[in-house]
DNA sequence: CACTCGTGTTCGAATAGCGGGAACACACTT
DNA sequence: AAGTGTGTTCCCGCTATTCGAACACGAGTG
């Protein structure tokens, strides 16, 4: 039970992790030894020994005299996902709720604190937003998040609440401690979540928590789009319903697993 | 120019990246402490803290007393797949393929000499392989593969052929070099790639090359499906067909991009 | 054509930090 | 209550990491 361990970590192991970020932020094109020296504050002779065990591992490749990252990340990345208990699951029920209503769904679960999308569906007509898979995000600015935490075990919730702060995201974000508890009872009530313009402009949501047989929450589903249409007995009576349907099958699913 | 490189590496980042290695063998349960030492030969403080460096991080978490890989990887793995130019490119014509076809449609990029599977679409009557994105294979093993390398680079074909050897998926796999560099050569003619159940039984593949601006295979778009349903001309004259207009569209928004 | 500035690469030496082992705390069995 | 299995902590020795300086190479540039 530690918040943080101040345990001397394994620094060699963290200069590479944080090489890794850097690569990350660098994207398609890559960064040169001597820059990645720079930006790490490091000997370049030390990034170059780091980048040739990482070329030789296979986490990053070479072309010219740039590094990036290899898809040895999405080979782990895909693993972690189709591991997760709910992918199997929620997977179908999520296209088929993009094919009804022909918006974003988004399967989203809770790691370590924090919302992270485990896998979307597109409908016809869908918003784009900026939400991608593994994306992670602040569980009280959206939707799924907020069904999420709303069924956390009872220690868990505050922690988050009181441990990492409300982080506003738009105007509309819930950065109160108290607006959101009351928020979070009257989800617990209805059974579901509202997000009204908090994560994106423009962009309403509805999210449904998918609970175990604890009815502590592992993950959510959400309906996601332009708040002009998602508006009335659509987003607080219609999406809802069908939204609540499916989330009860996932579940059904979930403990006969 | 280094076919192999012999400079010292740094092993403390090895040993880390080993860890990650056996946790994800280990999936979704996780390993503890003990047994993750056991496993790499390490002593259990050494062991621990790795992990507790690694947790702190971010890239994996802890359930209980065992320890996961977190989706940390998810996000950048879809990152890594996201940046590539044929990631864009390439999906919608997947989608499409898949869905006028009813097959397994496969995006595959060469990347460090072989072959990587970048996105796949289902279509109605698709046959479910182990192929999964993210998955490795060697090129000389499928049809997207030996598209790929049959428009590399001189040199670089010979270097995976010789270098890597031609290893041996299924009976009808080509392992002899003087036979696949036939193959190669009415690839190149015909411009496409057909797989006989070369890497899975009772599964065929049409595939074809993806190519820059140089004539030189970025990545391959590959269609497969039963033995018994892809033979006779659609197997050699109407998916080759398909195939090749919906590559040659890409190839020009590649080109314009 | 030489000269410079920019890369990436290599080497040796100093010391910091990694790794190991033993002792500890705690839970669960018996 | 003793026993076995966890995970955790501490400290010391020695190795492996780090740094800086020197090297090699190429592309501009006068």
């Amino acid at each position: 039970m530690t918040a943080h361990s101040d345990h001397r970590p394994v620094e060699t192991v963290e200069t590479a992790i944080d090489l890794l970020g850097v690569l990350k932020q660098a994207g398609r094109t890559g960064m040169g030894v001597t820059e990645i020296a720079a930006e790490l504050g490091l000997a370049k002779s030390t990034a170059h020994r780091h980048l040739q065990t990482l070329v030789d591992r296979g986490l990053i490749v070479r072309a010219g005299d740039s590094y990036r990252l290899s898809s040895w990340f999405l080979d782990y990345g895909i693993h972690v996902r189709n591991r997760h208990p709910l992918y199997d699951l929620a997977r179908p029920k999520v296209d088929e709720l993009a094919a009804e209503t022909d918006e974003k769904v988004w399967c989203v679960i809770e790691e370590d604190d924090i919302g992270v999308h485990l896998y979307g569906a597109t409908g016809k007509h869908s918003v784009t937003t900026h939400a991608r898979v593994g994306n992670r995000t602040p569980l009280h600015q959206f939707a799924a998040g907020k069904a999420i935490l709303a069924n956390l075990p009872d220690g868990q919730t505050d922690r988050i609440i009181d441990g990492h702060g409300l982080s506003e995201r738009t105007p509309q974000t819930i950065t109160d401690p108290g607006e959101l508890r009351g928020e979070l009872e009257s989800i617990r009530e209805q059974g579901y979540a509202l997000n009204r313009e908090e994560s994106v402009p423009g962009v309403h949501a509805v999210g449904a928590p998918v609970r175990d047989e604890d009815g502590r929450a592992i993950g959510a589903i959400s309906i996601a789009g332009p708040a002009n249409r998602l508006r009335g007995e659509l987003l607080t009576q219609e999406l809802p319903d069908l939204l609540l349907g499916a989330v009860n099958e996932v579940e059904v699913n979930l403990a006969h697993a």
